[in-house]
DNA sequence: GTTGTAATATCTGTATACACCGCTACGGTA
DNA sequence: TACCGTAGCGGTGTATACAGATATTACAAC
């Protein structure tokens, strides 16, 4: 099963759903994509199954298939999912780290370090490239955690959920809204702090601080994507991803 | 997608992978499997992938698909995964339980707790109906913890990791391996005190020690389940494993 | 007897034709 | 005009034929 043609379309459609290409609820007729990739509709079928098991997609009997739409509810469950792996993986890595992956978490925490401080240093206007690098190494950090917790399968439902959480609250929730940027800057700081304590805790081999700390960042982290998420429901229009968002996960 | 003849298959296949009729390892046909169901292959197809997904059932490319089989390691990880959720969900049910989860949880518990009483007072060859009703019972007490947690998607993921762990762990693994009765009744008693502790602090409205009571009953599931893994592995005939054996990161 | 290779069988992966379901738009009826 | 039934269309679900990959076996060479 799951071969050459099968995994083509599965790359094709996830890649536009990631990017945003496809936006929630945009519907994904297996015909029409089966003549855009140029393979027959089964693989495509494949595929969709494959994306739906993966959360990106919604598929009903006869009613076709859709890039997933979640509601508030749902959205919420999810994170506190991924809070309780989250935070579980982060007590794992305090013990099981190798030196190695020591060492790839704290690079990912310094480069987060000196790329926040140079952001509040800058004005507004140039902040994007700079907050796409940021974004890119917070992902490294955190990958590097769930690395460190030595659970392979623990990993993976971690990333899974992370992706959904992107697709959902990347692309389309509040990126103008009108925040200061002493604001946003004195949350950056919040975020960096937070991170330092994590990577303490984890170096000092210390399970139960590291899940303390990982729980309440994730949990700071929820909390400001639920504002952002209510606060695009009530009328701030998304703007387009950029090239570099729409390189993530490809 | 899916839709009659697709589950059909589904629900053929997977009772026979739970009643243990396909044991782990087993190779799933998809021609021999449409015959006997009377469906075509591309059902059938859509059933092997669905249960893929479950984790029921492994599918290698050109080679077919077969039922899940896994070694110590991927055990491991799947049941520190369910240790992580399992406790989680259990601090969750102490804020969020209503009276009516409650009670079915109380419920659970009592008939657990007869149970137990009559089995221990009973010799082996008289055991194995009520062993049946008490494993039904215990199951009925995990999910009536999950329901009580308020969130649906945790609630899935963690009968999805019990399923696994039961076609593993159940059906094959160790069941007449010879264990003295006065071991395995001094165990019962530990579970249902355990159960207790947990009630109690879900009654409580105490998260924080429904979750260590959880996660302490389920790390004690897990070291049962890997002695009897280990046991089922080498025939009966080797060492026990040693307790840095069974710890987790070895 | 062992090993390497080629022929073959078996099963999966893909394409495609057909059947069936659900939606929509149109026309008949009150 | 408002409502209901029905026919057509657009889409998925299923069956099946064919192509391609892998395992097995038979046979030959050493």
């Amino acid at each position: 099963m799951k071969s050459v043609n099968t995994d083509v379309a599965y790359d094709y459609i996830r890649k536009r759903i990631l990017s945003g290409e496809y936006p929630p609820g945009h519907p994904l007729l297996t015909e029409t994509l089966s003549n855009e990739i140029k393979v027959s509709r089964t693989p495509v079928r494949d595929a969709l199954r494959k994306l739906e098991t993966d959360g990106l997609v919604t598929i009903r009997a006869h009613l076709g298939a859709s890039v997933k739409k979640m509601d508030l509810k749902e959205f919420r469950e999810m994170c506190d999912l991924r809070l309780a792996l989250e935070s579980h993986a982060a007590g794992l890595a305090a013990v099981n780290h190798t030196d190695a992956d020591l060492s790839e978490i704290k690079y990912a925490l310094e480069a987060m370090r000196s790329l926040t401080e140079e952001i509040i240093s800058v004005s507004v206007t140039k902040e994007r490239p700079l907050l796409n690098e940021l974004m890119r190494e917070d992902v490294r950090f955190h990958i590097a955690i769930m690395t460190a917790a030595k659970n392979d399968l623990m990993k993976k439902e971690i990333l899974r959920l992370h992706l959904i959480n992107r697709v959902l609250s990347g692309p389309s929730a509040g990126e103008n809204a009108p925040v200061k940027k002493a604001e946003t800057d004195a949350r950056r700081r919040l975020v960096l702090a937070k991170h330092t304590d994590i990577y303490k805790a984890i170096a000092a081999s210390d399970p139960v601080a590291a899940k303390r700390e990982m729980e309440f960042h994730i949990q700071e982290l929820i909390d400001h994507n639920l504002r952002i998420l209510a606060r695009a429901e009530s009328g701030y229009l998304a703007r387009e991803l950029t090239p570099e968002e729409l390189a993530y996960g490809a």
